[in-house]
DNA sequence: CGAGGGGTTGTTTTT
DNA sequence: CAACCCCTCG
């Protein structure tokens, strides 16, 4: 009898672990925890237990002997990667911290600034935010006199989109414009000269933008073998989590990162698929497996989060769907109650009643901190927003807004810009307009000079209207200063800044004390850090947009907050009680999904994260008519997906007043 | 050339 | 409720 020997290089599993895995895990969670070596492929249905597994196979792995350096964990957004390292040290103490890991942009910035140079890309690149595209492109469309076109031109945000979605989806402008954006082929030509320009603009000035970095690292891993083989002997285990939200690009790179070993753990949940209208494909997924001989399939089926009322409403809707891998979710939770549909009467009405519930689930001892509204769209949440001030509920709004895109602190940001790189055209266009007596052709003028100038800063000799002299003057005083500053920590140079900038943020804003409170938060946030451009490249890649970043942004003086957010910005979070707004057709499913199948796919799977949000309380409701000023229709239907939940899933409640 | 008023527009979702 | 466009006045 000849006998198989399987040759492994795991850690011998003599069972010497602190942790006891085998009473902490299920079967499948620890089959999943247990394997390190050769590509894996997780399935974690909502709900099962993800992030436990991701944790306590980090921190199994550590426990083995191997180095957390090299390991990698790559994530969706940078929230989730600090609560999962915290989490790991948590468990296995200090050495967790060791552990790499970030989004796939933020591992991008780092890894560029370090291997960058073989492409060509010098280590102090700026990293430019989607607004500082816009204002590029804007002036790039004034120069070549696109902007006063008689038939409709299309605008510097959609001309942004058009770029981002031919980057990462990986097609033509010509094939975007006429899938997406058909009403403006007749200006292909123009958007593509547009994108030329835009290009050796940032490469003339060394910036690189969010799709930029993704490119770049690819193309470094694909073109340099030196860097792969540096970047390959650093990282032996990769792990990414929400695998199904990845595109084209981030997937090749995650299997070059694998190198020759193919270490690669992918997590994530194909039902769970949200991100396609940025270039995600539920393909590199489902069709993972089958790029290796040997891949491991674990699928995590058993929730631990909502009661089997709600799994079955949530399990109902997807028979609806198109599913890749077929699962079935189970819990052995109580049953529950059945999740709510209130049909109102108006937008107004649904203010009021989620208003009034949520108050009534307040009495019965549920603390604000576990509930939330969820919406398709951060507008949907306006009538809610004014009735909870009016009713003196405290909440935070996630998604929609952000903090730094804000013109107050773009303004103050574009003054530090300018310390960093003197020749920065946008940033200098931006503050200079804020000048009393200066429009766009002055300070176009102004600009012109101050790039041939060796003294950028140096604005007094400048010719300008009599009633611009004054302020050149106090900005040319302030950079001066500022430029002393470059090297001391730069909440020092903010609050220069901040200091300059205060009477015209009085004169511009109305509500310029609200303003400056941000204009706090920012300096709060700045202490941070050490060094100018550090500050500025962070900020760029991930704007603090809400108080749970410890920013402060919010009076801390309430500690109970209810939770609005848009269901993109809910991922991965659970609540007690859950409330879904505007299940209305045109609303949610949205009108821009009627379009295509695939797009009502995806508009299925995000009323499914919405749903399987919640753990006691699940409430579904919609305005019973409601006028829709976009499409002037008047909607009146409420969503397929009430009904794909199936009736005897939920009850319906009724609105008395 | 700049400032300020007024009217219009159109809003998915995010790194 | 923005951002944007267009207009008129100084």
């Amino acid at each position: 009898m000849a006998r198989v020997f399987k040759l492994t290089d795991t850690a011998p599993q003599t069972g010497d672990y602190q942790l006891d895995y085998e009473a902490l895990l299920n079967k499948q969670q620890l089959e999943a925890v247990k394997t390190f070596s050769g590509p894996v492929l997780c399935i974690a249905g909502a709900g099962s237990g993800k992030t436990r597994t991701l944790i306590y196979r980090v921190a199994r792995m550590i426990e083995s002997g191997i180095a957390p350096e090299s390991i990698l964990l790559l994530t969706f957004t940078r929230k989730a990667a600090r609560n999962m390292l915290n989490r790991v040290a948590a468990l296995v103490g200090e050495e967790g911290r060791r552990v790499s890991g970030g989004t796939y942009h933020s591992f991008a910035s780092i890894t560029l600034r370090q291997y960058g140079h073989y492409l060509g890309l010098p280590a102090n690149f700026s990293i430019i935010d989607e607004s500082d595209c816009a204002d590029i492109i804007n002036l790039i469309r004034a120069d070549l006199g696109l902007n006063k076109k008689e038939t409709r031109f299309p605008q510097k945000k959609t001309l942004l989109d058009i770029f981002s979605k031919s980057v990462n989806r990986e097609q033509t402008i010509e094939e975007i414009i006429e899938s997406d954006y058909s009403h403006f082929s007749e200006h292909s030509k123009d958007i593509v000269v547009i994108l030329e320009r835009f290009r050796s603009y940032k490469k003339d000035n060394y910036l690189v933008d969010y799709d930029d970095l993704l490119v770049f690292l690819l193309r470094l891993l694909q073109e340099s073998e030196e860097a792969r083989a540096r970047i390959n002997q650093r990282f032996k285990y990769i792990m990414a989590d929400e695998y199904q939200d990845t595109n084209g690009l981030q997937a090749r790179i995650t299997m070059l990162l694998g190198g020759n070993k193919k270490n690669i753990m992918v997590v994530g949940d194909d039902s769970q698929s949200i991100y396609s209208f940025r270039g995600a494909r539920v393909r590199n997924i489902i069709e993972f497996p089958q790029q290796f001989d040997d891949c491991q399939i674990i699928k995590l089926e058993r929730n631990y989060r909502s009661t089997s009322r709600i799994l079955e409403a949530a399990n109902s809707l997807m028979q609806h769907a198109d599913e890749g891998f077929k699962k079935h979710l189970f819990t052995r939770r109580e049953e529950g109650e059945k999740p709510a549909v209130v049909c109102c009467q108006d937008d107004q009405e649904q203010a009021m009643f989620v208003a009034a519930r949520i108050l009534e689930l307040r009495e019965q001892g549920v603390s604000l901190n576990d509930m939330a509204v969820l919406f398709r769209s951060s507008f949907h949440a306006y009538q809610l927003e004014l009735e909870l001030k009016r009713r003196n509920i405290p909440y935070v709004k996630w998604g929609g807004f952000k903090f730094l895109e804000s013109g107050h602190l773009k303004d103050i940001i574009a003054h530090m810009r300018v310390v960093q790189n003197p020749y920065d055209q946008v940033s200098w266009l931006r503050i200079l307009l804020l000048l009393e007596g200066i429009g766009t052709q002055t300070a176009t003028e102004i600009f012109r000079k101050i790039k041939e100038s060796d003294n950028p800063f140096e604005l007094n000799e400048i010719k300008a209207r009599p009633r611009a002299k004054e302020g050149l003057k106090r900005l040319s005083e302030t950079l001066k200063n500022a430029a002393q500053l470059i090297n001391e920590k730069p909440s020092r140079l903010l609050d220069l800044f901040a200091e300059y900038y205060f009477p015209i943020l009085k004169k511009r804003f109305d509500d310029y004390p609200k303003r400056m409170k941000d204009i706090d938060a920012l300096a709060m946030i700045c202490q941070r850090f050490g060094d100018l451009s550090e500050f500025l490249s962070e900020i760029a890649l991930e704007p603090p947009k809400d108080s749970s970043d410890n920013n402060m942004i919010v009076d801390s003086d309430d500690d109970e907050q209810l939770i609005l957010s848009t269901i993109h910005s809910a991922k991965g979070l659970e609540w007690h009680s859950v409330f879904i707004i505007h299940a209305l057709e045109g609303r949610f499913p949205s009108f821009n999904a009627f379009k295509s199948e695939e797009q009502l796919e995806e508009e299925r799977r995000l009323m499914y994260v919405a749903m399987t949000r919640a753990c006691e309380n699940l409430a579904i409701s919609y305005p019973g008519t409601m006028w829709d000023p976009v499409s002037g229709a008047l909607l009146a239907k409420p969503s397929r997906f009430i009904d794909e939940s199936g009736n005897d899933n939920l009850e319906t409640w009724h609105i008395s007043r």
